[in-house]
DNA sequence: GTGCTTGCAAACAGTTTGCAGATAG
DNA sequence: CTATCTGCAAACTGTTTGCAAGCAC
């Protein structure tokens, strides 16, 4: 678990060596992002900075998460249905385990990533650049009380 | 390359099978699935069925696909911008392999993806029922022309 | 004939954009 | 002070839906 403080230090630096301005609803934006454990949607942290920032709006949040995502610092996950997420601890390509039936979202450690990646890579020729892999299943907990 | 006569005719027994009535759109719709290499998209479907029936709505293909989609005889590829495409080929998850630059999208056979499965759900105590690998790179001929 | 299907247009959801006023630096 | 940023509302994109007319069976 990385510690908040320094994330949101980080993720601020980011925006300041690029000359973007610290606004209050940026720094709650980042805050937020630094602070979250799962992979909020833009409206679930449209809601979060809402309860702290009543003013904010929700072009605001797409704004400076398209902002952060261009800085590379956030993942967009990018599911196609209306069900978007965004990832801002590890903004670096990574499996996920999702719920279908809870909608949690796991972060795996995968060991056999990089294998599979040469794998395909070698059968193909292609030169692969980045991933997306996603899994769905039900957790524990909903297996249990199905 | 499998037999698109016979791919055909099992989707049309399919839909006939449930009572779908076979109406000429459907049956133009099901002819360019069975016979499509590649992945093609809603629109790129509806440009195609427009040629040889010009009266063709694009509602009447996502009526469609997504009525075949519920029978299990395809695989909505679900991209989440703006580019999502359909699979009537091969209508289990399989991973894919995406030129970056021409957008091309191949099927490698990976031996691995069982064995990442079985780690995935060893590792969390999910079931995984279902999965979604996408790997994003350059193809051999955009890695030459760049 | 019956009722599923079509095609149109309007509705929809999530995201993006244009712009006037506000504000960080 | 000035250029960037905000917030609103309108625009946009891909997809879905409601409904009257059409047609498969």
């Amino acid at each position: 678990m990385p510690d908040n403080e320094s994330r949101f230090q980080q993720l601020a630096a980011r925006l300041k060596e690029h000359d973007y301005r610290l606004t209050p609803q940026r720094v709650a934006l980042l805050r937020l992002i630094a602070s979250s454990e799962g992979h909020p949607s833009a409206a679930h942290l449209y809601e979060q900075i809402k309860a702290q920032f009543p003013t904010t709006s929700l072009a605001t949040v797409y704004k400076t998460l398209n902002l952060l995502k261009d800085l590379g610092e956030v993942l967009e996950l990018g599911f196609s249905d209306d069900d978007n997420r965004y990832d801002g601890s590890r903004p670096d390509p990574h499996p996920h385990l999702i719920c279908m039936r809870c909608r949690k979202i796991l972060d795996p450690q995968v060991s056999l990533v990089d294998d599979l990646t040469q794998e395909v890579a070698e059968q193909t020729g292609f030169q692969v650049i980045s991933h997306r892999l996603d899994f769905y299943g039900l957790c524990p907990d909903c297996q249990q009380n199905q």
